[in-house]
DNA sequence: CTCACTATATACCGCTCGGTATGAAAATCG
DNA sequence: CGATTTTCATACCGAGCGGTATATAGTGAG
């Protein structure tokens, strides 16, 4: 029970700051991957050094979980946010330009971390894909019961299916991230999803 | 000039036939990706050891290049023959129910090899991606050219751009190819290409 | 058979990887 | 002031990476 003890500074104070070692982190996996990230490049954007980042963040693998924890606090708060949308096609529609906003925010477009690291990580993928789809599995239920709900209130057309329904849009934004990886401009991927949104069914 | 001399065996024959060997190469990078395929289990899939890789095909990279070269020719057939439908509707669904079957044509789904590559290269991308991006372009070329012949011929909505609908098309392939790596079943893929299908536009 | 030539097998190379042992530096507590 | 505790800097570790040198084995030509 002694919870303010931790407060309590005995020892050398560390000279970085944590949050901002981790963004800094965040970004070297987002461009790089997991696997592909090294120790060297990340310490380097961390601004620290190995026995520093092992003492702080752990390993590598939980190094990446913590950004990862990051990414959707910082950069998928939109897919909470949309699914109030009052229709189903304003959820859509603010989804889609969520994920365009994050692919094209940095310097050159890219994929969500979460398709990056599915994807990328073959050989020890074991705990971070275990991660990724989990956190992937919760936002596709969110989905699901949006739309179900939107299928309650009349405002979807009677065939439409609402896993059916969040499966072609998690695809779409996931391709966008593929087209963002493989340089698409940022006018080709706001014209996907206006075409995108062109295709929706109108009830 | 002197072509009939390269026919003429001298020296010891190699144990193993080069296509068999590429074959089993493509299976690897397929699953691994570029650079998560290590010499080891490359060498060991092909059944040979690693001079005689080097000696047949040049190096790592060479031989990527070359099992991308057979698995266009083997497994993206379907594009080319996709494009000679009679209608835009059909060209789709044609490519959508390829893309479909190469990946869940294997014993787990999984991406298209093109995409793996794209996504997961990062360190030494730069000949790899370039290859995958021309192959790529190719095929976007050629989708676009035929959705423009469709709309010439009214087989398309007035108000629907060939080139976005061609990289929308490619955006759901791929985007499936990300389900499938995530681990999505067959049927959630079919249902994906039924969707897809249900959303195409009616003339 | 000998020679020229090519494929095989083994061992090895330099390098980078993730991770750590060690010792000095900097802070608080008594 | 020591004593203690924690962080930082450097050097290092074993393992695996892509790639290769070397020597041996198997073939056709003369």
């Amino acid at each position: 029970m002694k919870i303010a003890a931790e407060t309590v500074t005995r020892g050398r104070p560390r000279e970085f700051d944590p949050e901002e070692a981790l963004s800094a982190a965040l970004q070297v996996f987002w461009t790089r991957g997991y696997e592909g990230a090294s120790l060297a490049e990340l310490t380097e954007a961390m601004g620290i050094t190995k026995p520093s980042l092992y003492a702080c963040f752990g390993n590598k693998e939980a190094l990446f979980h913590k950004a990862l924890d990051l990414y959707e606090r910082d950069k998928l708060c939109y897919m909470r946010s949309a699914m109030e949308e009052p229709t189903a096609r304003a959820v859509a529609e603010r989804l889609l330009r969520g994920t365009l906003n994050i692919q094209t925010g940095g310097n050159d477009p890219r994929a969500c971390l979460g398709v990056i690291s599915l994807v990328a990580c073959t050989t020890q993928a074991d705990s971070i894909k275990t991660d990724v789809l989990a956190r992937r599995a919760s936002s596709d239920k969110a989905l699901v019961e949006r739309l179900e709900r939107a299928k309650a209130e009349g405002d979807l057309p009677v065939g439409v299916e609402p896993a059916a329904l969040a499966t072609y849009l998690f695809a779409v934004m996931q391709g966008m991230g593929v087209q963002a990886s493989g340089g698409a401009s940022v006018e080709q991927l706001e014209q996907l999803v206006e075409t995108t949104m062109a295709m929706w069914p109108t009830n």
